[in-house]
RNA sequence: GGGCAGAUACCCAAGUGGCUAAAGGGGCCAGACUGUAAAUCUGGUGGCUCAGCCUUCGGGGGUUCGAAUCCCUCUCUGCCCA
């Protein structure tokens, strides 16, 4: 019982909605392993942080000995989850589908165990569905049922469109839990809806109903809006060490709680003590954590490493990229300071390269130069652009 | 099919004949400070051979000494009616 209740703590942990609590318990307390379900869908090829937040919910389940059911939603891909803001979205080709699922694939098995994952897609099973099937299926919910969903509500109204096979998307979604047999099933705070169609669904083919467990929305690097790649606030899980690292030390310091809750294995308590004595050491650590994750730990030990030099020392990386500048650009010796920074990528015009100039935001070789015009270049310079991590070494 | 409202720099958004390279906010860049690239404060943010010059306000054409601002036309977007 005590086991049970501390997989019951480890598997709620930070856990926006659980429905319910007291079920999931009981499930927990049946001593097999439950079938966790988690449906994603195959239209992006690459993920960030906002999305391993579920993925580490289903790892968390995995630890403690459940069955992960991983459903690829090639089949209900065709209509798009109509809680994105678009009523309608471009048809995913059967190539793209199995390109993505493959890339997916790869950058989850840094979060979850796919060895012992239980890979369907859902067009298994709703591809041969024949008409008479859909209709016998979609004669147990009822239009009011469906229409309670937030998104339809707003888009109705809005007067905007409702495509009338979007009303069919939760149901499919909903029956991909019936057909294997899902326990429990994890989403986003934003599926809730999705996700009670599998409970209600699975009660009407005689099945015990599924716990719903929903996960919140991660916050972006701005601190405000939810993290996403059209907005340009995420961490992806192919993003380089140092700028995993780097972008994970932005983050505001309100932000630390929760992104260790979702994104991390830490134990709470010892997260929490840090965050309050020493926030820098916390994030830190927080950073560390996730670079390692996707990278391991002796990326991440010289991700740190280089932080702790440029940032905090302000000295120069051990390792500089190197850039030749041409010679037809050189003319006795010399290159107009703003054009170099241009050429080297610290600029992206004259005038921009003479701003950084002008304000102080150059060094070279340590010093700080502050004359846009013409610069005698030698092989082993180092320019530095900011206190970020742009450095360069000339060669001649 | 009819009616109306819009289109301004990376984004949002002022501006209705000269003082506008174009307010304000966001974002971004730089500096200061610091506990980190957090927070806070300051400055910058079209281009160039940069105390000057050149090109911008959906596209094209026109009026005027002078237009983002007035006229014509085209394209696109949103809303309303049928």
């Amino acid at each position: 019982m005590s086991a049970g209740q501390g997989q019951l703590e480890a598997v709620a942990r930070g856990a926006a909605e659980i429905v319910s609590r007291e079920e999931l318990a009981q499930r927990l307390a049946l001593g097999r392993p439950l079938r966790i379900k988690l449906g994603v869908d195959p239209t992006s090829p690459d993920i960030h942080l906002g999305h391993t937040v579920v993925l580490q919910k289903l790892r968390q389940f995995q630890e403690t000995g459940h069955q992960a059911v991983l459903i690829i939603g090639d089949f209900t891909a065709l209509i798009g989850d109509p809680s994105g803001r678009n009523a309608t979205r471009p048809p995913v080709s059967e190539e793209d589908v199995d390109r993505n699922a493959k890339t997916y694939l790869e950058q989850i098995g840094k979060v979850v165990d796919v060895g012992r994952l239980e890979i369907r897609r859902n067009s298994e099973w709703l591809a041969p569905l024949g008409m008479k099937r859909v209709l016998e299926l979609a004669g147990k919910v009822t239009v009011a049922r469906i229409l309670e969903r937030d998104d339809f509500q707003k888009r109705l109204k809005a007067n905007q469109p409702i495509s009338f096979h979007e009303l069919l998307y939760p149901i499919m979604q909903g029956y991909d839990s019936v057909v294997v047999k899902a326990d429990v099933e994890l989403g986003g705070i934003d599926q809730t809806f999705n996700l009670m169609m599998g409970r209600n669904l699975q009660r009407e083919y005689g099945q015990p109903p599924q716990v719903c467990l929903m996960t919140p929305i991660l916050t972006g690097l701005d601190g405000v809006n939810k993290m996403s790649k059209s907005l340009g606030n995420h961490i992806g899980v192919h993003d380089q060490p140092d700028t995993m690292f780097g972008r994970a030390m932005s983050i505001q310091d309100a932000m630390m709680a929760d992104w260790f809750t979702l994104l991390t294995s830490v134990p709470l308590a010892e997260s929490a003590a840090l965050v309050t004595s020493s926030p820098r050491d916390a994030k830190l650590r927080l950073a560390e954590t996730l670079t390692a994750r996707f990278h391991g730990a002796e990326a991440a030990r010289a991700a740190r490493e280089r932080w702790d030099r440029v940032v905090v020392n302000r000295e120069t990386p051990a390792d500089v990229r190197e850039f030749a500048v041409p010679a037809s650009e050189i003319q006795d010796g010399k290159i107009g300071l703003a054009r170099l920074l241009v050429l080297v990528g610290f600029a992206t015009s004259n005038s921009d390269g003479r701003r950084l100039i002008e304000q102080g935001g150059l060094t070279v070789d340590g010093e700080k130069v502050t004359e846009a015009g013409p610069f005698a270049v030698t092989s082993g310079q180092v320019l530095r652009a900011g206190k970020k991590n742009r450095f360069v070494r000339l060669r001649v």
